[in-house]
DNA sequence: TGACGCTATATCAGTTTGATATATATGCGT
DNA sequence: ACGCATATATATCAAACTGATATAGCGTCA
């Protein structure tokens, strides 16, 4: 799935600018499971438009830069059910944390813990932000799958680095204690 | 992390062929958390080879083409270290099984099931390769970090989506006898 | 007034993917 | 004896994407 698509299935939810798309899949409803950067955004939106599965509107504002609103099109609606109507690609998780907790031979049992509480930081943020949209958000059915989906995932990560820091800890006091 | 990187991570722990390290990411120990191509994995073993970060060697083998064995050096065991020992960067997961999930008024629920089950087979499969991987490795203390770590995310979801699952079952069923 | 931060769009070098090509060897059917 | 499928193995490349950088409007606070 390229970013044309996701492009097109966040217009479908409602309608925004390239920089509201990236912010939601920075800190909405996509923000566990999608990523897009400003270089693949802008040159999706323009496509599209150019295709005629969307539609641009500048739109002036008071106190912010004007921005182009673009919304989508049936054109835009049947392409779109179109393109999801396939078995989807496996997921791709993509972790450097886990790389480095593999590797941790390499690692001092300092950098260990610096890495093991971002990560807890990063997880329980990605969970906060959940939340903030289950509260939030009008909410078809779709948005509750998706949110149960990553609490369970979040939770069930940050319960085992939780006993993992804990074990790393009393290691740490042990070999002080030496 | 760039493949350069990656491709040192996993000659630190064993000698490999370009060919091997794709299997490596693909069935083994990384499975669940890296990925990289060979459109990638190949240029990056010639680079490193010719920074003098590991070294090549001609294999021939009987029932089988002759592959390059990569291993890695002093210079290249330094550069790891150094390139690990920085704060890791956010994990990225990207998911078109839960964007289809999101958008499923566009999907039939015919189409949802098959999703759900493709999704339950993924994370199946995935979990049976981190047991016997875990069966069967030498094993750090690295391996086992991961291995807890990737058994409790895949197990939550898979709990999570047997659940979805049902309730989408029960919903089909209400539906048909109407 | 000027430093900082947020909003907003755009561009691009460098990296990566996914597909394709090429070659060796084994096994299986016919 | 031959084609065909499959596994091992390396290589290449167009297309897609990232991450960084550039540019600019507007507000706020010192």
């Amino acid at each position: 799935m390229n970013v044309r698509t996701l492009c097109l299935g966040i217009l479908s939810l409602q309608e925004a600018s390239g920089y509201e798309i990236k912010k939601d899949v920075e800190d909405g409803v996509f923000c566990h499971f999608i990523d897009a950067s400003f270089g693949s955004i802008y040159p999706a939106l323009t496509q599209l438009a150019s295709e005629g599965y969307v539609t641009v509107r500048e739109q002036e504002q008071t106190g912010k830069p004007d921005k182009k609103v673009y919304a989508i099109t049936e054109a835009g609606r049947q392409a779109l059910a179109k393109a999801i109507s396939v078995v989807p690609a496996k997921d791709k998780y993509r972790s450097e944390f886990l790389f480095q907790m593999l590797l941790q031979d390499y690692l001092s049992p300092e950098m260990m813990l610096v890495a093991i509480q971002k990560q807890l930081n990063d997880l329980n943020e990605d969970l906060a932000r959940i939340a903030e949209c289950s509260q939030q958000a009008p909410a078809g059915h779709g948005s509750h799958f998706v949110a149960d989906y990553g609490n369970a995932m979040l939770t069930a990560a940050v319960k085992c680095l939780e006993y993992k820091k804990a074990e790393l800890l009393q290691q740490m006091a042990a070999r002080a204690a030496e």
